[in-house]
DNA sequence: TCTACTTCTGAGAATCCTCTGAACTTCGCG
DNA sequence: CGCGAAGTTCAGAGGATTCTCAGAAGTAGA
């Protein structure tokens, strides 16, 4: 079996009241994604900008900084994650100044849970490339894809092994992974240890030479030292 | 013959009360579209499967066919416009089985214009494929005569089932669409998942080897890697 | 009706991926 | 330095996946 690490999709609620947001929470991950939570906007930029998501459920009224303004810094700093915009203020000339301000979606409380959940579906259907980034310059792992982006631009594809080899190291960057952990996780048939150093052999000689380090004696890292 | 650059996007209306029709048409052309207006739901399918639209506004109740059906007709033949459904019901449950069916937003009627040209350039914002443009050099695909242009210059001329599985590829470049994704897209009565390597065949033959490239294990793509 | 084209099935050939094993190189320690 | 342990490189077997294509069945047009 392929190794499991973080196969569902993230999404970023961002809303102060933390009863709502918690049942939010609950509601959104039994639909199969991977919630983060943030209770103000200065953690919502924090994760916003920090991590990979597909779909944004962000307040309107949030202490300290408006929702839109949280969702214009995060449209300039290029984040294109699909955001719906939650609030109480109903009014037409607000929705118009939401969904311009950049948001795809604009709910009006009270809502109902259903119809949220339907229009995250909704949002998440037109999300394209979605990308898991390697700490590795400026490298990426696109799990769509299965392949990685270099620093210099290229793009490599992986077979199955590779890249759960790879993701797998990639998913504690600087720690060094014993043999039979990786074999374990990334190899689950096989009998022999020897695998790994196979696959890392592979992964060298399609990515270059310093993208996995031995660490003699212990096994395999990534990362920077 | 260069295809027509810069030209104004296209908009389709399929809403039966002609008097509301032209209303909206004459605010969209405002907003800068080139706006198609359809009064029943077979004018509508027939303009929507034949013409290149960024955004459609369907009205909900038609004569003689649901705009819900309509717009199931249209998602099942690859059509990747966004759509906005109009409606007099504005029961949650409605909105809910409004966005499953494949709408990318939902108005309720009575509704402001404003907020209706909002919602419009919401989407339009997300509209990211290029239906008929294909991602490969040059060379794109013209939905009228259903053929491919290719960056040599040559034509070719396409089947509906070829020119159904390159569009649906195109529609979202570079993201791979696995097997039973594009059998149910392309193929709706078909058993096999294997006419899709069928098909690839076929395309790869009319328009050379590289135009569709393999995953393995994943399924197909298009695009630069 | 005849012809050309399209759609779909199935099956052998070709290719790719995974893993093993073995020869070869490097490392660390005495 | 020299030796054994650890790591690297790589060829090849075997299985899974994909490619190629011929032909049957259906459809549209002359």
């Amino acid at each position: 079996m392929a190794p499991e690490i973080a196969k569902r999709p993230r999404l970023l609620i961002v809303e102060d009241d933390t009863e709502l947001a918690a049942l939010l929470a609950a509601l959104i991950t039994d639909e199969g994604y991977e919630v983060d939570l943030a209770h103000d906007a200065q953690q919502g930029l924090h994760l916003g900008l920090g991590r990979a998501y597909r779909v944004m459920v962000i307040d309107r009224r949030l202490p300290g900084m408006d929702g839109l303004e949280l969702l214009g810094k995060l449209r300039r700093r290029a984040v294109t994650a699909r955001v719906l915009i939650l609030t109480a203020l109903g009014s037409h000339a607000e929705r118009v100044r939401g969904l311009d301000a950049g948001a795809d979606d604009y709910l009006t409380k009270p809502f109902d849970f259903d119809e949220l959940l339907a229009r995250i579906r909704a949002l998440d259907r037109r999300f394209g490339d979605q990308v898991d980034l390697l700490p590795l310059g400026e490298g990426f792992l696109d799990r769509d894809t299965r392949d990685v982006s270099l620093p210099n631009g290229t793009r490599v594809q992986l077979s199955q092994r590779e890249f759960d080899l790879l993701r797998t190291l990639a998913a504690r960057p600087r720690a060094v992974h014993s043999r039979p952990q990786l074999r374990a996780q990334v190899f689950p048939d096989t009998a022999a240890d020897s695998v790994v150093d196979t696959y890392v052999y592979y992964l060298r000689r399609k990515l270059g030479r310093q993208i996995v380090q031995t660490v003699y004696g212990l096994g395999y890292r990534i990362g920077p030292l």
